[in-house]
DNA sequence: GCGCCATCGTCAGCATACTGACGGTCTCGG
DNA sequence: CCGAGACCGTCAGTATGCTGACGATGGCGC
């Protein structure tokens, strides 16, 4: 029954974001299955899209995640034809990230099943809670920010 | 300013779990880092010191995680001698997982520094907040527990 | 008692995510 | 103008987490 008290993995915070976490993909994945793209993929795209030309580290910095890591996803993406990378011609250690027509396309059909991961992430809450749990939320990642390896750039 | 509208990362409940789960992982590695344990190594030695002997697939059932990256993990802390992996008599397929003296000792030590690192996550919230924020976390990651990839043992 | 099917552990492959280190490039002070 | 330091992209290494497939094993019906 694990109930063996000092044990409750599910009471803990973190293993609970673990989960919910996880089950977040699980849905996004359900959601977006035909596109072949996971949600940080999508959120590359989406500020690629935004902010076109912005150099890796400041992509990085957009999504929350390290360089090596954005450096790494980009490739993929760039392989696909969905974004393409220049050298900076002004400060030519930067590579400016630029999105194609391909891009722009799935980002329109995505726009929809993506939005509906999202919204089932939290579907069970009644309206009420779910205002309250998203404020939390932000509250605790906008606090935290700081302590995460990679933060956002607060711009 | 990324204000573009239709952007709005930060909105989205997906993307503020990645980085709250980031957070987390980043207060964990502070907290413990004398012990160079993962959350995710310190959930499967606390189900293996309440329940010694559970065969892989139901460890991997009760801390939520698919067969084959248990494995993987199982396999690391055998290395370290912190379990014991025994091949079942009556069912051979079966691999039991036992845990060590040391991983008793660690647990002992680990027991406060994890504690905090759970804690300081959602420390900025006040506590009428938490309480519901946590509610809210357990509600989601139950009602969606059977959308995860690998779900959790009901129990 | 024997074959079908489920289950277990494992493997290869892929994706996210971090660290620490490296060479190339830029900036700024002297 | 030139050297120190900062910054950029990249690489190797490690860890989590998933899929699909595989061989070995077990259980069950006929």
């Amino acid at each position: 029954m694990s109930k063996k008290l000092s044990f409750a993995l599910s009471s803990r915070p973190g293993f609970l974001i673990r989960r919910l976490h996880q089950i977040h993909l699980s849905l996004f994945a359900e959601e977006c299955a035909p596109f072949k793209v996971t949600p940080v993929q999508f959120s590359i795209l989406t500020a690629v899209e935004a902010q076109p030309g912005l150099e890796q580290a400041a992509l990085a910095q957009e999504v929350g995640i390290d360089r090596a890591t954005l450096a790494n996803v980009v490739a993929r993406l760039a392989r696909r034809g969905l974004v393409k990378r220049l050298q900076g011609k002004e400060d030519r250690r930067l590579k400016h990230v630029l999105p194609t027509p391909s891009c722009r396309r799935l980002l329109a059909q995505m726009e929809a099943p993506a939005r509906r991961a999202h919204e089932r992430t939290i579907d069970s809450l009644k309206p009420r809670e779910r205002e309250g749990f998203l404020k939390a939320l932000a509250h605790l990642v906008s606090a935290g920010n700081a302590h995460s390896r990679a933060p956002l750039r607060v711009s």
